[in-house]
DNA sequence: GAAAAAATCAAACAGATGTTTAAATTACAT
DNA sequence: ATGTAATTTAAACATCTGTTTGATTTTTTC
């Protein structure tokens, strides 16, 4: 059974917070595959079977800790987004608009908790590069609709560039942008 | 034990070739994690203790994938920085050719196989991406050397520019590249 | 055509990993 | 304090995966 929602203790809570930390260090480094319940479980000082009791399963866990970790910037993104279109009333946005509305506050983020800037950069990357199967379906659940609506700021840009090309590049600009804001 | 180097058998060859093919859209689609011995051997067809009989060990056999199918690229381009670097005697070569002999070979092999171009472009843009410790292995074996000889090339030509901004620009203009590619 | 080598096959092995179980411990309300 | 629910724990379970084994079939060699 995952856990009850009944006023949470002090000690649970904060291996909650633990799994949730060492989750992310590991999807950033070594994506889904590579994570294991037992290393994040290690790495808190908490029980292996705790993390389950937590979060249920792994791929719950992972997306817990997706979603306190990019939900905050996806919002960005859409704000950012949204400025751009109201100052260029109705015409289309340039390549630059759209790609700053998803990079500038993947920045924000970094620059506002110092925590790692390095890990951050890599996890975003990762949810754009990962190839396994889950985690498919965590990219169509965290980043699906944005997706999809910056495919529609980018055809109306673009409207010439077959779809797939599009996809291609969005991909690798971001990955490649992503890398460069990992290294600094 | 590995195959033999006596001459080799008509269905022997054939099998290895369904098993690299078959590792090869795996391994684009799926990433090293992603594959697995058995999906490879059912794709071919073939057993799957054939596959641990041709190639000794699932790594062995994605290199060896990756070696008959990066390798003639790379190759190439150490073809094309050569020829640049008789045309400009001496001198640093501009930045356009270095990042030419860099690309141009793909669009080669694309063009020569029409087998599948994505395919291709995906397989490059795994091996900049995949997060697996084989993988770092394969990296530093296929594109080790490959990249410091164009970093040394990229340093004369830019000896003002610090070493990391030199390699994540270098970086970012590939995977931007490769995009353009995809696209055609 | 027969012996030897190469290649294929089904089955098992060994290790890792996600998950579950049931007991032990801790926190909390009364 | 005491009993109940929440949390942690060690151990086991089930499955997947790379790998090995030994027998069997196919190919090559003479």
């Amino acid at each position: 059974m995952t856990r009850q929602q009944s006023p949470a203790s002090h000690r649970s809570e904060k291996t909650r917070i633990r799994l949730l930390k060492s989750t992310e260090s590991i999807f950033a480094s070594l994506g889904f595959g590579g994570l294991t319940m037992r290393e994040v479980a290690n790495r808190s000082q908490a029980n292996l079977a705790s993390a389950h009791y937590h979060f249920g399963s792994k791929e719950a866990m992972v997306l817990e800790m997706l979603k306190t970790r990019v939900q905050p910037i996806n919002r960005r993104r859409m704000e950012c987004l949204e400025e751009a279109r109201c100052l260029s009333d109705g015409n289309p946005l340039t390549t630059r608009q759209i790609l700053r509305a998803l990079i500038l506050p993947i920045g924000e983020e970094i620059a506002k908790s110092a925590h790692t800037r390095q890990t951050l950069a890599q996890l975003v990357a990762r949810s754009f590069t990962e190839p396994a199967r889950f985690i498919e379906r965590m990219h169509r659940k965290f980043f699906g609709e944005l997706c999809e609506i910056f495919m529609d700021e980018l055809r109306k840009t673009h409207p010439m560039v077959k779809e797939e090309d599009l996809y291609w590049n969005l991909h690798l600009a971001i990955s490649s942008m992503l890398g460069a804001l990992a290294q600094h």
